[in-house]
RNA sequence: GCCGGUAUGGCGGAACUGGUAGACGCGACGGACUCAAAAUCCGUUUCUGGCAACAGAGUGUGGGUUCGAUUCCCUCUACCGGCACCA
């Protein structure tokens, strides 16, 4: 027989009546919910300066078609934590949009013959669907697609905001260039060196591309960083190893060629080891070694292997070491030696000046290269002797430090044979270096720049790896960039009145290219200088153009006037973005450098955008394979392998459930499609409902650690939910059987006021305190700590408490009542569904999501006596009970005078005891 | 190669500030219910010795600090992530 209650739904007109039903059905519990939170528009918020406001954001996906449970897992916590602090009293905004614009919708398009706006409109409705299905607290409201012109014409407007204040520049770069094709193909078209589609070497080609000044803003970009607290610190590192500042000295060697004076500009960090140069080290792209490769068939050969080379991959840093002699000599600024230059394969024309100074003595890599081609290997650098620092350094180094060293100096002399670590030291004195001898690392470096800078052969610089961002692409499915080509005005703005340039939604592409530049009704075009035929710019933007701003527009939706408008000033900065790990770099620098740009245009007062990051971990699954007779490998999802194990549990094999036959587990990955190791959200949520498939994901890792999924797992989740399900029915029938009408609510709740306190036996004291203390674990555990798993087993632990209680009365009663309200209010954030149902099961009438959250009764929380672990020399012995309040001296009596710590003890008097009050007691002999 | 991170039962993980190692869950084993199965419930489950009480060992390796170390410091090893041979 269901219980029946009171409608929720009454209020909203629709005269439904709820039913508690003895078992727990997620699709129907969780759809009542999510029609009542749709009814109640319970997720649109607006601004309201009468509270403090959350920003909630998670990245947004990539509209590639379905979810995966990455998605699922970013979306999960956010909502977690959206749902906790609304309930904290937060104005809680968190939005959902689409990263519509990109590669794999020409790549579909090409495939299917569909364009690729279609493709990306038809994935967002099903997508959004999906999300819907999850039960996530988003404000709709607010969604949008980068690829609709109401939004990417603001990206088209800043970019005419920063050409006009020369953030925006035009300049020549590099693309990968397929000559079959005829098209320009992204890093990740290129494959082996050849082209995705073509299979035709890739060519190097400089085409005209423009670019933002990022690099205006390294320094403070980096300096920032210092200021972004809450976020994690390897983000932080990542972004500025990336930004790259380092502090050095830029020289030149003078050398004349074909009787011109020239000189070749290097940069170095260790000024100090000028005079132990025996050789320069140009890249093959220097202008040097083009001109010494022209009379030189070899070195011509050598430059063109250097080239091909797969630079810029971490492999290169084992590889060898390799160069050869150009012939040319240049002179050393301050001894006037010749000095050969090489050509060497570790130098990159893309840093510095695309050459280096050869230092062997000093530099690990130079000594390599010297020692391989026999070059001369100078020592100019004597390690500190512990004690000496005062002569290297001045007054720079500390005592300590060099105290700490583990071995005294000079104890591994200077061999120009065997590298030793110390040889790059920093903390050492110049030897064989004339006038600068006996400097330290500072100082050398000082007097070398200022002996330098009288020279006008160079001068301290500051160099940064950071490079300035390029945002064409030649790209048909993108923002098109908003400038017409002049064949008298040159590069000519469109005019803000005629934003947006709107990208034509029904072609195409088929590979040979930008299909715009197939398309006259697009390019041809007036000058709007001039009048006179001009043609449309036919590049895109990079689509991180479209997320880098994304989060404030969300801010201020459905504004056709302006780009963002005061509301946006309410919701900034993003207080909490959750996303992967994988934009750590890119996304997020670019859109701190965004933000700063819209900050000094006066369009936002914030400079940085994301107060707080969370980069969840990864979703893993076991991968299964086999080799087929043509030794190529097969994968098996997870879903189709049956697993053996031993009497104990551990893993001895694997059969494909189909035939029965074997297969080879290869460890967990990733889920992706190659390894057939996916797992579908929406036959999950069909099978457990949304909630169960929520508590598994919070409860399986922590957030930021990768996640292994598991099937057990979720049925385990799904467990608990019918649990907690039966628990609440349980006690509800009970009541409902006590209760004389079918006025069930108002019995309910007067059961729940009828706890008196302080009249409790033991047993309800217990399952009281033990309530109550959960609710301090877990709202510290959502609130402070950001770790969810350990919530759900604190709230897990607490269910096995109260099974364990058995009592009847009226007080026995009301404290499970309350009991059992703690429990789901805990969980709301987290399973939403089923515990807005349990709520009116228990017979309240209003939306527990905008229930304040709990409060911990102090009353509850106080324990008369305490038990304390009693040690002897630091092993567990005993435990001893004693008053709460207990003094230090009451602790140690008790602890000597019990019989297990006397036993230990041996008669021997103690030696010390050590009490930590409401801790132990650790007696030593 | 460099930078960052991690290492705890059969497995995922807990122990937050140096104080009872293994919470919670999964798996496994045993039992109850059932004609049977599913579901559910109860019990056991770090290792070694022991019928047991209990004892000993134990958080990747080796050392150190401490009354006390999974936690702090040093060494080494393995794995994961990032990268830029960065001059």
């Amino acid at each position: 027989m269901p219980v029946r209650y009171p409608s929720p739904l009454k209020p909203l007109g629709s005269g439904e009546v709820f039913f508690m039903q003895e078992r727990y059905d997620p699709a129907a519990v969780e759809s009542q919910a999510r029609s009542y939170w749709q009814a109640a528009d319970a997720f649109s918020v607006s601004e309201d300066s009468s509270r403090p406001k959350y920003y909630c954001l998670c990245m947004f996906p990539y509209p590639s078609g379905r979810l995966h449970m990455g998605h699922v897992r970013n979306y999960t916590i956010g909502d977690v934590l959206s749902r906790f602090m609304r309930k904290q009293g937060y104005n809680v905004l968190q939005p959902m949009g689409w990263d519509a614009f990109g590669l794999p919708a020409e790549n579909a398009a090409m495939a299917n013959g569909v364009p690729p706006a279609k493709w990306t409109y038809d994935n967002i409705a099903y997508m959004k669907g999906q999300l819907q299905s999850l039960g996530f607290a988003l404000d709709w409201k607010r969604e949008l697609a980068t690829c609709r012109p109401d939004y990417y014409k603001w990206n088209q407007w800043m970019f005419l905001r920063m050409l006009e204040k020369g953030i925006a520049y035009k300049k020549t770069g590099v693309v990968n260039w397929d000559p079959v094709d005829q098209t320009v193909l992204a890093n990740e078209q290129v494959i082996d060196g050849r082209g995705w589609r073509t299979g035709a070497p890739v060519e190097k080609r400089e085409i005209p591309m423009y670019y933002l000044r990022i690099t205006d803003y390294s320094q403070d970009l980096l300096d920032a960083l210092d200021t972004l607290t809450d976020w994690p610190e390897r983000v932080r590192t990542m972004q500025a190893n990336w930004i790259g500042r380092s502090e050095g000295v830029r020289l030149g060697f003078p050398y004349e060629l074909e009787g011109e004076k020239h000189t070749l500009n290097v940069f170095t960090t260790r000024a100090d080891t000028l005079m132990g140069v025996t050789f320069c080290a140009v890249a093959a792209e220097h202008p040097l070694a083009t001109h010494a490769a022209k009379n030189d068939p070899a070195l011509a050969a050598f430059v063109e292997e250097c080239k091909k080379g797969t630079a810029m991959e971490a492999e290169l840093a084992v590889m060898e070491k390799k160069g050869m002699p150009t012939g040319l000599f240049v002179t050393h600024p301050l001894t006037g030696d010749q000095v050969p230059v090489w050509v060497g394969n570790y130098v990159l024309m893309t840093y510095g000046e695309g050459a280096v100074m050869g230092v062997p003595g000093h530099d690990e890599r130079d000594f390599e290269f010297a020692n391989r081609y026999g070059l001369p290997i100078k020592q100019v650098v004597e390690e500190v002797a512990t004690g000496d620092w005062r002569l290297a350094t001045g007054q720079n180094q500390s005592g300590a430090t060099l105290a700490s060293r583990q071995q005294p100096a000079a104890s591994s002399p200077f061999s120009s044979t065997q590298w030793q670590d110390w040889y790059s030291t920093k903390a050492g004195f110049c030897i064989n270096s004339g006038k600068y001898d006996g400097l330290g690392y500072q100082q050398a470096i000082d007097a070398i720049a200022a002996d330098l800078s009288a020279l006008g052969l160079g001068q301290k610089q500051v160099q940064w790896r950071l490079r300035d961002w390029g945002i064409s692409r030649q790209r048909y499915w993108g923002c098109p960039i908003p400038l017409i080509h002049c064949p008298t005005c040159g590069d000519v703005p469109v005019p803000d009145k005629d934003l947006p340039v709107v990208l034509p939604e029904g072609l195409v592409p088929d590979g040979s290219g930008n299909p715009l530049n197939k398309l006259p009704a697009f390019y041809e075009c007036k000058c709007p200088k001039c009048g006179a035929d001009a043609r449309r710019e036919t590049d895109t933007m990079d689509t991180f153009v479209d997320s880098s701003w994304y989060f404030a527009r969300f801010a201020s939706p459905g504004n056709d006037q302006a780009m963002v408008d005061e509301r946006a000033d309410y919701w900034m900065p993003v207080d909490q973005y959750i996303g992967g790990i994988e934009h750590a770099i890119l996304h997020l620098l670019y859109s701190r450098f965004w933000t700063r740009v819209m900050k000094d245009l006066g369009l936002l007062k914030v400079s940085e955008p994301f107060r707080n990051l969370l980069t969840q971990g990864m979703v893993l699954n076991d991968i299964y394979s086999r080799k087929t007779g043509e030794g190529r490998i097969q994968y098996f999802n997870p879903a189709d392998v049956d697993v053996q194990v031993d009497a104990k549990g551990t893993r001895t094999g694997a059969t494909l459930r189909s035939d029965g036959q074997p297969v080879e587990w290869e460890g967990m990955r990733t889920m992706s499609k190659s390894k057939n190791n996916g797992v579908d959200p929406q036959k999950l949520v069909g099978e457990y409902g949304a909630d169960s498939i929520r508590l598994f994901m919070m409860f399986k890792a922590p957030p930021e650690d990768t996640l292994e999924w598991s099937d057990d797992g979720v049925e385990g989740a799904a467990r608990f939910m019918r649990k907690v399900w039966r628990t609440v029915y349980e006690f509800v029938e009970g009541d409902r059987r006590q209760a004389t009408g079918d006025s069930k609510k108002e019995e309910s709740l007067a059961v729940a006021r009828s706890l008196s306190p302080v009249a409790l036996t033991d047993s309800q004291r217990n399952l009281r305190r033990a309530a109550h203390a959960t609710l301090v674990k877990v709202t510290d555990d959502l609130g402070r700590r950001r770790i969810f798993n350990t919530a759900i087993a604190a709230v897990m632990e607490l269910m096995n408490t109260l099974a364990k209680f058995e009592d009847d009365s009226p007080q026995g009663r009301a404290i499970v009542q309350e009991t059992l309200e703690l429990v789901v209010q805990m969980l709301s954030p987290i399973v939403p569904h089923a515990t807005h149902a349990l709520w009116q099961a228990l017979g309240h009438e209003d939306s527990l999501m905008d229930r304040a959250w709990p409060k911990p009764d102090p009353q509850a929380l106080v324990q008369d006596e305490i038990q304390l672990v009693v040690q002897v020399n630091g092993k567990l012995r005993s435990h001893v009970t004693v008053a709460a309040t207990a003094d230090e001296a009451t602790i140690r009596e008790a602890a000597l005078a019990d019989a297990g710590v006397q036993r230990w003890m041996e008669g021997k008097a103690p030696k010390k005891v050590i009490v930590v009050k409401g801790k132990l007691v650790n007696v030593v002999v």
